[in-house]
DNA sequence: GTTAACAATATTGTTGACAATCACGACCTG
DNA sequence: CAGGTCGTGATTGTCAACAATATTGTTAAC
């Protein structure tokens, strides 16, 4: 067995009982809120009586909820065995970082091609903070202004199939990325790719912005299997 | 309106009456198989009721195997008016096509770089039936190697992640591939596409072989593009 | 003839109860 | 004491009835 959390008991919503139901798609929303925030932890189990009750809704609305999750790969169900939050190995999580680079390229080679003169300001603004971020040490600006580029040059792509995509997979790996964040010589590693990556769009040297943005995933995926190896 | 085929009354399963039921697992396989195998067609609405009757299963089951579907990006549900067969456009089908270029590159390049003596074998083999088929004007045996080829790629690559999400889109897109592969004269164009990777992963050459990926399905893209533009 | 209100119908959303299955431990048996 | 077997409780799977909502059809007023 080894590592199965059974965690505390959370009561997010206090039903009196009378009951004041809870529908299957907010439920789903709820749900996947809570795996993708670390509120539910890797390999923690999923009863769904449980859920229910803290929920404050039916078993079948749970239910369905479950199998929306299990889809996008953020719950592993098993026959009569119930459900519970999956767990990404170092290795998976590599391999999410790989196939994220491949399409992030592709939405950076997009962006440098359709980028507009009021984008490619909000592209230099960021890259801006970014490195005042780092000077000032400030590791949640720079966090954020990095959440903040991806999306962006995403957007800009105008590439939905890509997007929808990306953010599955970085759904499932969100605790990696979190863990890497943590790392404090991390933001002035990264910090000359993210300018590069803004150059090649903002230059809109298409190929220069998507080898950027493939050797920053690269060096994402480099870190994560260097840090993670021994765990 | 304009498009929305009512379409015919098929029984898959004429049940008895007393009810042999149909498992939520179960029926959700046989409906992703007929809204891929195209016995559903596109906007085709489905009625959970008509499917329940249809396939011998309770309303309940249907409903789960619906929200499968749905996460898969087969069919659009909307809040209490139903579900139907998803249509894709053809702008939609060039970006699936450019994102699994991306994807089918990187396992191109993972192939080279992992591939085996007996693969490599295999990878010729294939090659040479493919290239013997377009000679006897044969396009099923063409079209059915070329699924094997990429199959095998992606299998020599080992990349799980990037494996299951084209599958997933492939899925979305099949009506697309099929009518291409109708084209008279695509086998002659393809084929020096599909040698042209098949030699670069033989050869060890991972850029080769990623940038010969890219190619073809650039030129997959390209030709949807082209075809579909006036539909 | 067109629009608005309203009734009737079709369809989806939700729920609680029942059935099937599985994990666990008591208990026998050699 | 090893090993099997047979309850028993916990949990998931299934179903059919009920509630809520959207759509369609009808009537009547303007």
């Amino acid at each position: 067995m080894g590592v199965s959390p059974e965690a505390s008991s959370a009561e997010p919503n206090a039903q009196s009982k009378a009951a004041p139901r809870t529908t299957a798609a907010e439920l789903g929303r709820r749900l996947r809120d809570a795996v993708v925030s670390g509120q539910l932890v890797p390999n923690q189990r999923l009863v769904e009586a449980d859920l229910a009750a803290e929920y404050g809704a039916s078993r079948g609305n749970v239910r369905i909820a479950l199998t929306e999750l299990s889809s996008e790969g953020l719950i592993e169900r098993v026959q009569n065995r119930g459900a519970r939050v999956r767990a990404i190995s170092p290795d998976e999580a590599v391999e999410i970082t790989e196939v994220r680079g491949a399409l992030e390229s592709l939405c950076a080679r997009k962006a440098a091609e359709r980028v507009s003169r009021s984008e490619i300001e909000l592209l230099r603004d960021i890259g801006r903070r970014m490195t005042q971020a780092v000077e000032r040490g400030d590791r949640d600006a720079y966090s954020a202004g990095n959440t903040e580029l991806h999306a962006l040059i995403i957007k800009v792509s105008g590439q939905q199939v890509a997007a929808e995509t990306i953010n599955r997979l970085r759904s499932q790996a969100v605790r990696y990325q979190y863990r890497l964040a943590q790392r404090p010589d991390r933001p002035a590693q990264s910090l000359p790719q993210h300018l590069a990556i803004i150059d090649g769009i903002c230059s809109q040297d298409a190929e220069a912005a998507a080898s950027a943005m493939q050797d920053h995933l690269r060096s994402v995926a480099a870190e994560i299997s260097a840090t993670e190896a021994s765990v």
